[in-house]
DNA sequence: CTGAAAGCGCTTACAG
DNA sequence: CTGAAAGCGCTTACAG
């Protein structure tokens, strides 16, 4: 860094007042009581022409917090999937004047993990956290986190915190609705089997909409595999079923099992959408919209909830995300848009038996 | 944040000596002078005791300079690609005692943007910096950049920098290599046309291996393509070549590309490995693994690249990089590994005219 | 309206 | 061997 920067003091003496009245006209404090125009103007310009930055260490020590947010996340920056997050948080922060400063606890952190790195993000008088997860899951929120805390595609069961997680049951219920307009009634849903808390929320939402529709789910058609490219091809075998009982459309856990359920299509002679309409979820960059066809799918609003995120710490208006209450805390379920690209068709009519 | 932490002082108190000797025996300083094991032991006793944390506002306002170390980047943490880079660099500076403020540029960014993030850094006293890319690129460094900060997929055009950046030739020259050691002689180059940096790297690489078999590369088999599925696809034009200069191997400029080449193929009913071999590079995540065939590719050293920042900032020994000058300054290039799964076969006998 | 002074929690000459 | 003191660059009562 250059040498040594303008202080306070510098300003000060350039402008002919004291430090005490740089610092007030420069944090535009001192409510109620005016600082003359002319003194205002004249520590202005001699900021300006000095280049004079407050130095934040200076100031947080004082203070006692800094102006920097403590973003603790899981593989979340390790796996390329829901840095979407990470950036829009980076992003709304610097729009505030705040920093963010990213720690990684690794893939399944322990409560030592946790605390060392929430250690190192307190020396720093981080003055609040948000505690990232990659993947939507329910945490329990470690002793001693500041009540600020804001859980971010996770949802704290304890705690008077505040969680920010994507609409699963909704979007679901989209993803189905989709099918049904589009003359769909034999839909499977092939769901993780991994027991992510995602994959019961959408089975309910799956449910929902076909309970409204007034069709019956037919278990043969609801399959759990890997949440992988590998089980979407092992989910294949929904295309084996009988002919009157074969579904029309498939709802897939995420994107990369709709690829291997692309695959699984394929392998047997058989074409997306025309032979079997496929749903995704995630909208997963490099993924969705390159797939042959592009896939339809559900957009995970991670921007959306990164930005959220650091809005509710900075305490900004955000009565429109329409919390809930959980437990003694609340919780903000963002919306996943349907992304219509073409993997979803009218449905064939029934093909008569020779 | 817990309301008030031990300080200095209550540790002091705690021990029964002062200020100065808790800070000597905490931060093992006063080299030469020794302190008493006894009164060490006393002192270690009360601040584990009291669960004392340095705070580093202080530390570093007195230092004038934190343990934090800036991550200046342009999209690398928005486009889930060069993650890892981040990820590799936190994980790293963290076992070192740092922390990783993360800045986020944009994506073009103008010298402004620059200025305005590389200020926050400087308020907060981060003691060096590391700018990174998202796609290897050459940069010129901004002028009040430390002469200590690494460039990271980037390589600085001018300044007494260290860049840190991939062995781009050298694994092209690998790629061909590999086709040429399953016989291939007509290989292609599908390669980048929109100016990449990375694009004439590898085909320098692309051309040496064929000269040194005595290859003359036929200029039909080169062609540039958007770096993209949609470009793979186009360059499925290669496979309309007639017999004899159609090639058996083609060497794509990425994974992404390969998967639209894949596409291709398969459109005109051909088979990789069987009719032709095919050869990707980044390794991406999500997508060389779950083609059909799973993609040999060479993998883009991210992770490496990152530790290797950061190492370098904190002044380890890294010799094993071996260092390269770069103008006046140096530039370490690191080795893509081959990946060797399944779309690459020896070549077959060629076919005789009907 | 404005400034002198205290103090945030440290580190580091310096003196004893 | 150990401690008193200065000072890093700020903010904020408080006094004038």
């Amino acid at each position: 860094m250059p040498p040594s920067r303008p202080t306070l003091k510098d300003v000060a003496l350039r402008a002919g007042v004291s430090i005490t009245t740089v610092s007030v006209v420069l944090n535009g404090k001192r409510q109620g009581v005016r600082v003359p125009e002319a003194t205002r103007q004249r520590v202005q310009k001699a900021a300006a022409e000095l280049g004079y930055r407050p130095n934040e260490m200076a100031r947080g020590l004082r203070r006692r917090s800094s102006q920097a947010i403590g973003f603790l996340s899981d593989e979340v920056t390790t796996t390329p999937f829901a840095v979407a997050m990470l950036a829009a948080a980076q992003t709304e922060a610097a729009r505030n004047g705040f920093l963010l400063i990213t720690v990684n606890i690794g893939r399944s952190p322990n409560d030592a993990d946790m605390e060392r790195a929430l250690d190192s993000l307190v020396q720093h008088q981080v003055s609040s956290l948000v505690v990232a997860h990659m993947f939507h899951q329910e945490v329990e929120p470690l002793p001693g986190l500041p009540e600020t805390t804001i859980f971010l595609n996770c949802r704290a069961t304890s705690g008077s915190f505040r969680s920010i997680i994507p609409s699963e049951t909704a979007a679901a219920y989209d993803a189905t609705r989709e099918l049904l307009a589009h003359g769909h009634t034999r839909i499977a849903y092939l769901g993780d089997d991994t027991g992510l808390v995602a994959s019961s929320l959408r089975l309910a939402g799956y449910r929902q909409a076909l309970a409204e529709a007034g069709i019956r789910p037919d278990p043969r058609l609801r399959l759990g595999v890997l949440p992988r490219v590998s089980g979407g091809v092992h989910g294949g075998e929904l295309l084996d079923l009988p002919d009157d009982v074969r579904p029309t459309g498939v709802f897939c856990f995420n994107d990369q099992v709709a690829m291997g359920f692309y695959r699984a299509a394929r392998q047997r002679g058989l074409s997306v959408p025309h032979d079997i309409s496929v749903i995704g979820f995630d909208d997963q960059e490099f993924i969705a919209s390159e797939l042959d066809p592009p896939l339809t799918t559900m957009r995970l609003p991670h921007a959306e909830m990164g930005k959220l995120a650091i809005q509710t710490l900075l305490g900004h208006d955000t009565s429109s995300a329409s919390w809930q209450p959980n437990g003694t805390g609340e919780v903000a379920r963002l919306e996943c848009p349907l992304v219509r690209r073409a993997s979803v068709t009218a449905v064939r009519p029934v093909r008569l038996p020779a």
